[in-house]
DNA sequence: ATAAAGTAGTTTATAAAATAAACCAAATTT
DNA sequence: AAATTTGGTTTATTTTATAAACTACTTTAT
């Protein structure tokens, strides 16, 4: 029996939100948005769904006047990365 | 922007089917069944859309009286899989 | 011989997920 | 000051995954 893959991480939208996190100190959601490429509605509903699950952390702030809302991933999130990761190399190498 | 991960492979069980696949000659119902953990009607399902897609071939035969679906990976397929495998190595590995 | 239980699946219904479309509030441009 | 853009959220729709119910047999027990 093969081992089980997050279904959090296992989606297309998320892991690449996460990914990037990963390799960032914070990111926005515009900036998200442009590395995804993803609608903005969607994209919205993915960060709630790790924000939710404690995989990043999400702030509410401003730039300038514009509003702006800040991810990092935590330490809970990059825990259940190498989680997946090593579960999917049980799928892709063998 | 990220490389697009093909939905047909980023699917928990379809993907663990490929693996499998890839690793023999090929391989009954039963089989998969067990080494996946997959109820058989899910089973059925997307070994159906796998089927359907060109990524594997399936030959209806039967063991003694018994029914018997055989299955094995396809060039195209495996072809798929490799590209898979390429795509998700841009997300788990920068 | 026949009823009960098991095997190997398929089909259909339901739950969950992804995605898009519609909307909102504030800022900027014309 | 109207129209447009920005940065989102909420709600609706489509797609997907999964489970439950069913079919067609076979084997076992009575």
């Amino acid at each position: 029996m093969l081992k089980t893959l997050d279904p959090l991480l296992h989606s297309e939208l998320r892991l690449g939100v996460m990914s990037i996190l990963l390799g960032v100190e914070e990111a926005d959601f515009v900036f998200l948005r442009q590395e995804t490429g993803a609608t903005a509605g969607n994209l919205s509903v993915q960060i709630d769904k790790l924000q939710k699950a404690g995989y990043i952390a999400v702030k509410k702030t401003f730039r300038g006047k514009m509003p702006c809302t800040l991810c990092r991933i935590t330490e809970q999130g990059a825990k259940a990365f190498e989680k997946y990761v090593e579960a999917l190399r049980s799928y892709i190498e063998r």
